[in-house]
DNA sequence: GAGACTTGCGAGAACGTTCTCACAAATCTT
DNA sequence: AAGATTTGTGAGAACGTTCTCGCAAGTCTC
């Protein structure tokens, strides 16, 4: 039973509940230096009766570390990273005894700088950061020279020393490619989430965060080697909005010579595609394929399954929390660009048009039997 | 420009280098007490030079809050809530100048016990908590007489004056029934996720969480009103793990006088409806029909559309950052179980068998024109 | 122009820990 | 059995803030 008390016991109450001195029953609690079996039990029992509770607060403020660290990440519409990262990172930093301090930018690089600082004035021991831009990145660099690791999920950013665990969406792209043209596609579409696009546009934009940069560049070298003709691709970079890529997907239908498949660069814009093709009565899978990056519950349960790029999210999660402990006891430790696997999971959402050619609207028979 | 030192600067560091002393340069940095105008503006540039970054633990220590919450949740397969309702609560708390502490408990009490105790050890100024289970509440109590007001959402749990903020699950599940009868359903069958059931079971498990209870009366009160006999209800209490609730979908779907349609408590429950489905062939919203509980871009994107019991999450999740931080800052306030509206969203799971009654199964023809 | 406010600032305590140091008692060496 | 080592403990400083006082100088009142 506690002790009626004005306000939470500390240390101190412990000690005098115990007979001991301040020192003695913080080393009694904490396991460490020099104490008898004897004083220990007799501190623990104090403690228990007294109810009290270690204030970390006061513990970070003395040991200087917080075993706290500080997650910065995008929450998008679909949340096909967000929720799966967040939970892996969360998990992973409570099995080695670490809390995480979770601010989301929105894709935001004033947010991102301001949820920066406010998790080093909050004194997080180190950083994970999904970054929003390549183009900026003073933020990290300040967080690193005041000796706070960083490490780099989803995205890499050039000109920081930092640790980055990323996905090899280039090859990720390139056998997705190469899957669509085994089935027979030619005419490729591309839809690809850009920040910083107002509406959707054919031009590339001045910079592309590193994951969609590779998923382009894996496109256009699987489309390059299987001899597919530029013109035979529909590309569209588009603004990470429902109402703006459904009306991507309707201008990529609508377009002369319309693509018989339609990449998308995150979920948000397959859903898009879903949506569209649902309201034009086109089944995916037969009437218009389909290939997203990013595996989902719902891209496995659906009927015909969506055909995608999964990515190991799971394991990206915990493998950055790791580097990042790593980095945190050890500083000094050589920073790493981490690149994990692909894996392209083939469902029911491309069409085979070498078995049914009659699917491609432009198809012409040669011969009848 | 930032002067070489070895640590970070502290407010003595601004102090000195502004001429003045530790008291002043905090008032002028925190803008309190009387403090001229000319001193701030010294101090603030002293700050400036130095790169001054306040230090929040030290802050906190002395003022005993740390304008940090504590979110326990559950991070369950498809995240229909855990993913909505983080991000709201991040972005609320964000707004109102307060930090989210993250914790999952995947759905287990004692997992959530220790979260609490090591947020309350982290001096949180209140939590966020998605109960486990409505039948310990030992801990949470634990939180409240310590002056940590709790806010509990998604479920109540009784016997704990907590402020609850809840959706009408009841009304939103009794809608559904009656939205599904009015299209000629009369096998109604019901999956609902229970945590603590192993395997599946028709039997109703001894405790059900609140917003699952809600459901299941919600959906008896539907039932009884418009006259459905029990027998032709069929209710399964299914543990959340994908393989058994696709055998327990399975099971539905192979009673003698199976179901025309499937109430799901859950998203993972509705997409294993859905695969099941898809491997036998039956077309969601002609050969079987479904309503979920929990709106999410997917059911939207997907043909047909997922007719869903949608919840207002973002509400929720803000309204809980709202009052928590109300009760936080004028403590004693009166606490309060709130109670959002849902709202079913029909789309085009569930077919008509008043138009086309040939779609169910049992359907005989009693004339031919 | 003398007393009563007001303004601005500094000294020092306080928040709850842990860590360093010193020291007495106990135990080990030879 | 005397010195050397080990063991257990306590006193006090330290972490970086903010807050309460007190006080000197300035400003007001009549």
């Amino acid at each position: 039973m506690g002790i009626a008390r004005s306000s939470a016991p500390t240390i101190v109450d412990v000690a005098n509940h115990a007979g001991v001195s301040r020192a003695t029953a913080s080393r009694a609690m904490g396991n460490y230096g020099r104490i008898s079996e004897d004083t220990v039990a007799k501190v623990r029992k104090a403690a228990e009766e007294l109810g009290y509770r270690p204030n970390q607060v006061a513990r970070a403020m003395r040991q200087g570390k917080t075993k706290t660290i500080g997650l910065v990440i995008i929450a998008d519409f679909t949340n096909a990273f967000f929720d799966r990262a967040t939970k892996a990172i969360v998990d992973a930093a409570k099995a080695r005894g670490y809390q995480v301090l979770i601010t989301n930018t929105d894709e935001e690089i004033e947010a991102e700088r301001q949820a920066v600082e406010t998790l080093l004035e909050k004194q997080v021991d180190g950083l994970i950061v999904v970054p929003s831009t390549a183009l900026v990145h003073d933020h990290l660099s300040t967080a690193m020279t005041g000796r706070k690791p960083v490490v780099l999920i989803d995205r890499r950013v050039e000109g920081i020393s930092a640790t980055s665990v990323t996905t090899d969406d280039f090859s990720g792209t390139d056998a997705a490619i190469r899957h669509a043209v085994s089935m027979g596609h030619q005419r490729l579409g591309f839809l690809i989430a850009a920040a910083g696009v107002k509406g959707f546009s054919e031009d590339r934009p001045a910079m592309l965060i590193s994951s969609v940069d590779d998923r382009v560049n894996g496109f256009l070298n699987g489309a390059a080697d299987l001899g597919i003709k530029p013109k035979h691709q529909h590309w569209l970079y588009c603004e990470d909005k429902p109402a703006i890529s459904e009306a991507a997907v309707a201008k990529l239908l609508d377009t002369p010579k319309a693509p018989t498949i339609i990449f998308t660069s995150n979920n948000d814009m397959a859903l898009s595609v879903l949506k569209v093709a649902g309201n034009r009565q086109l089944v995916i899978g037969r009437d218009i394929s389909l290939v997203t990056v990013d595996d989902s519950q719902w891209a496995a349960a659906m009927t015909p399954g969506i055909t995608v790029v999964a990515r190991p999210v799971e394991e990206l999660g915990e493998l950055a929390v790791d580097r990042l402990l790593s980095e945190i006891n050890y500083p000094g430790r050589p920073t790493e660009k981490i690149i994990l696997p692909t894996e392209l999971v083939t469902r029911g959402s491309v069409a085979n048009l070498k078995l049914r050619p009659e699917l491609d609207p432009e198809f012409k028979p040669r011969k009848t039997d």
